[in-house]
RNA sequence: GCGGGCGUGGCGAAAUGGUAGACGCAACGGACUUAAAAUCCGUUGGGCGUAAGCCCGUGCUGGUUCGAGUCCAGCCGCCCGCACCA
């Protein structure tokens, strides 16, 4: 190798790509003289093409995978595909495309574009979700959950496009219309497959707490999604009728402030009314043109209907509440009708200033006289430091006094029941489609739902369908549906309802363990890798794929497939990848390849030259353009710059931006490295010299930098803090591109020595980042075992603290110079030297010294 | 609307309640070169000052503390999720 040669990094790459792959150096195996760790990152939909967000997920987990086979462990690092769901049938109606075809051809690219990352992949284990191999397991265990009754048919709500004749995801509707037919959506209700996972709410929430690796963040999002409330269901007399309306409530202390009753458009109550009232009628329709999810439903304008009813208040003599039909009330939570107390409930007061409805307060802060006290345009929500008034006999007694007296009171009358209740509603994962697992269960006349006999698994889907028509295929391709019942042996019908993907990706991390097992899960396998000790991807699955997958664990185990109820042991979640956006004259979006900077500093169209406007940085997204092709990027710079600028700078838990300049710096430090072990190389001493004691002279100071960078560099990697530990090789290699040996020329044994420790330990801490040039330089430095199979570096204790310490001084809170002092000097030295200090004297000047702070090894602040 | 988060130089960022801006990028000055690229050396939060040094500065407004980017309260802005996108 001369000087002159520059790192090639395609030639490279593909020659330890092939090393890897032709050794099988990262394929697991169940060791039982190892500690295991298993690694995974949120495995891909196979969309065509990876994406940055790809690469900074894999690269993330390629760095911890890489570290821990370094640090002993047995590592599992799978990969597969999550390759059911909307796209590939949205690819089918488009291009004419068979989805299988679609998919497996994306699949194939997409694998091509991850195998030149250079991943420590075991790719022996790969699996796609929408191969038979593997959904026929899944099917198993429906059929199992089916059998404990975690699984059940009922009816509930779906978007329903009248003019395509189909069920619309919630993406799929925008501002309320059918994305593709533009026509006004209805909620429609059809009978479809739930999960049972509410008979876990209280497990699901309860194990959160010992979820010590996972973001807190996370865990409260969880926890509040569950939403477990302790309440009182409450029955009002209906005025003129014999039957209740059943309310529940969080706030049964502020009954006396109840101005009004609110209904669910989908409430019986609701729906006898419409049946005789016009009107009422017309509104739930209106509701139900809402569209099925929470959120169209919150941040639609509160609207109502006085039906007309009205009840009787529980406390009050002769008091009576009207009942309105509201179009924010949800059936599926509570009794799916409430009490509104306006004064202490935001949505209840603009409701009730709507329809001029008293706004009573009844809970008012402590000191204050409830006559005096009003609630105008905000409700008054404070629950401490506050007392009931206006409420007869619970004046004067806390919100909780208050509450423990109404359910008292109501209990012991019949007309109240304490209730636990939880926000988390039931999985509803049918799905009308075609490309999803079969739910495998026959509809017969005479024997009503049977499940397929375990023996005719899979049920494959059947490849001659057409997407022509709107609708699931399914429904309309008779030879497959038509079966004979396997209990009567009468002619019936398949279910058509193919399975939620999220319901494939609630446990593919399990069959990994054992991917090509006959069984769902091998135990051996299960027990040997399971949990997950590092879950890695992308925030916006916090709560959904996460709560899905902690119930399937907990479905199988009651199933007797496994034994453990948590999944994912550590949890991280990582940022996006955003870039610059760009428009021009006209507000299209550019591509970045299409924009250039100008002679004059301003961007410009490279075509036409017209000026271009620069948009904030975004998330990378295919309509706005500003993606950036990680495969072009490998092309040029090679996996290893792409993987180090990915891990540079930005914490891994941020939005990272993806500029052109941050790469070409990931570049020439991969170059810098290159250069850096060449020109030294030769001076270092042998592959097998040893390091002498001592920790003076030019030796001795190479030596502490090496050891404290290494203690460094392990505890950054471990706490996800990978920007720091890139930042600590810079500076690494900016003190060894600076070392002075002691002497020039041939150095001297512990020099020599000390370099040799030092290239190796350089390579060492890169490898796991930039693993192309590690085992590269690895081999250049002289050894003939591969990088990858090297043990981590493990640093000297009494190398890494420095002698002397910088101590501030400050003068009432302000810096007015610093000491140089030796480590742990006694406190009393400490204080004379600080005092001594010139600036310090002068900005002291002639005030009295009150006090003098010292903190050990940090600061002194003289308080004047 | 509800739930969760984030906000520090020109930019990405660092900082167990203890010297704000490590490290990188960009920019500027210099060396090398016929020239460019590459590389190397230096400067770089703002203001004042020849300098020593001083003042200001972590989204905004307050509070706690000897000391606040960090803790507390309220606000502003942006991001994620809201159950059929994955």
């Amino acid at each position: 190798m001369s000087s002159a040669t520059r790192y090639n990094a395609q030639e490279t790459e593909s020659k330890w790509q092939e090393v890897w792959a032709s050794r099988r150096t990262f394929e697991a195996c169940e060791d039982p003289d190892k500690p295991k760790y298993y690694v995974l990152e949120m495995f891909p939909y196979p969309s065509g093409r990876i994406h940055m967000g790809h690469v900074r997920n894999y690269t993330l987990g390629d760095v911890i995978a890489r570290f821990k086979r370094a640090k002993g462990f047995s590592v599992l690092h799978p990969m597969g595909w999550d390759a059911f769901g909307l796209p590939a049938e949205n690819a089918a109606r488009d291009q004419k495309i068979h989805p299988a075809e679609w998919t497996y051809g994306n699949i194939a690219n997409m694998r091509d574009e991850l195998k030149a990352m250079g991943l420590s992949l075991d790719w022996s284990r790969e699996l796609a979700t929408c191969h038979p191999g593997y959904y026929e397991h899944q099917q198993k265990l429906i059929l199992d959950m089916f059998e404990q009754g975690l699984i059940y048919r009922r009816e509930s709500w779906v978007n329903w496009d009248p003019v395509d004749h189909t069920v619309l995801a919630n993406e799929q509707v925008i501002d309320g219309r059918g994305w593709r037919s533009g026509a006004l959506v209805e909620k429609r209700k059809l009978s479809q497959w739930f999960f049972r996972i509410t008979a876990f709410a209280d497990d699901l929430l309860e194990a959160l707490g010992d979820l010590e690796r996972w973001p807190p963040q996370v865990r409260t999002m969880q926890q509040n999604w569950i939403g477990r409330s302790e309440g009182l269901t409450m029955s009002f007399e209906i005025c003129g009728r014999e039957d209740t309306l059943e309310v529940y409530t969080t706030r049964h202390d502020t009954i006396f402030g109840a101005s009004f009753m609110a209904l669910s458009a989908d409430h019986p109550l609701a729906g006898e009314v419409g049946d005789q009232d016009e009107g009422a009628a017309e509104f739930i329709a209106e509701c139900h043109r809402m569209g099925t999810s929470e959120e169209a439903i919150e941040t639609a304008e509160k609207k109502g209907y006085n039906t007309g009813l009205r009840v009787a208040h529980p406390f009050l003599e002769g008091k009576e509440l009207p009942v309105y039909i509201a179009n924010f009330v949800l059936m599926e939570y509570g009794t799916g009708a409430i009490f509104g107390c306006p004064a202490h409930d935001q949505r209840d007061l603009d409701f009730a200033r709507k329809y001029e409805l008293p706004v009573v307060p009844v809970v008012i802060p402590s000191g204050t006289d409830s006559a005096s006290f009003s609630v105008e345009d905000e409700a008054y929500l404070e629950t401490s430091d506050v007392v009931l008034g206006n409420s007869e006999f619970l004046d004067g007694l806390s919100v909780e006094a208050a509450k423990e007296e109404i359910a008292n009171r109501l209990t012991s009358v019949g007309k109240g029941e304490r209730t636990v209740n939880y926000r988390l509603r039931d999985w509803g994962a049918s799905r009308q489609r075609y490309w999803g697992c079969p739910i495998p269960v026959i509809h017969c006349e005479a024997c009503g739902i049977v499940p397929v006999p375990e023996t005719d698994l899979p049920v494959e889907l059947p490849d001659d369908v057409t997407f022509d028509k709107p609708g699931n295929p399914l429904d309309e391709h008779m030879a497959w549906r038509q079966v004979d019942c396997p209990n009567c042996g009468q002619p019936s019908l398949r279910e058509t309802d193919t399975l939620d993907t999220f319901v494939d990706s609630s446990w593919y991390f399990a069959r990994f363990c054992s991917p090509r097992a006959e069984i769902p899960v091998d135990r051996t396998a299960i027990d040997y890798w399971m949990p997950v000790d590092q879950y890695i991807g992308g925030i916006e699955h916090a709560i959904l794929h996460l709560l899905y997958s902690r119930f399937f664990m907990r479905a199988m185990k009651q199933c007797s497939h496994l034994g453990f109820d948590e999944p994912f042991a550590g949890l991280f979640t990582q940022g996006m990848v955003c870039h610059e956006t760009y428009r021009d004259g006209e507000g299209n979006w550019l591509y970045p390849e299409e924009v250039s900077q100008g002679s004059d500093g301003k961007s410009v169209h490279v075509e036409s030259g017209l000026p271009v406007v620069v948009g904030r940085s975004e998330s990378m997204s295919k309509s706005k353009k500003n993606v950036v092709d990680p495969s072009s990027i490998i092309g040029r710079f090679g996996a290893d710059t792409a993987r180090w600028f990915m891990l540079s700078d930005s914490p891994p838990e941020r939005d990272l931006e993806w500029t052109d300049s941050g790469v070409s710096g990931a570049w020439r430090f991969v170059q810098r490295m290159w250069r850096l072990v060449d020109e030294l190389k030769d001076l270092a001493g042998p592959v097998d010299a040893v390091v002498q004691d001592g920790s003076v002279g030019s030796a001795g100071e190479l030596r502490r930098a090496t050891h404290q960078t290494i203690a460094a560099v392990e505890e950054d990697i471990e706490a996800f803090r990978f920007n720091k530990a890139v930042a600590r090789i810079y500076e690494y290699v900016n003190t060894l591109g600076g070392w002075s040996p002691g002497q020039a020329g041939d150095l001297s044994s512990a020099d020599a020595a000390a370099l040799r420790e030092a290239l190796d330990t350089l390579v060492q801490l890169v490898g796991p980042m930039m693993p192309h040039l590690g085992e590269e330089l690895w081999q250049v430095l002289g050894h003939e075992t591969l990088l990858a199979d090297t043990p981590w570096p493990a640093f000297e204790a009494e190398l890494i603290e420095d002698e002397s310490v910088t101590i501030g001084i400050q003068v009432s809170g302000k810096l007015r110079g610093t000491i140089e002092l030796a480590r742990d000097t006694e406190e009393e030295a400490v204080r004379e030297a600080a005092l001594a200090h010139d600036n310090v004297r002068k900005s002291i000047g002639d005030r009295a010294v009150r006090k003098v702070i010292v903190v050990p090894n940090r600061i002194v602040n003289v308080v004047l």
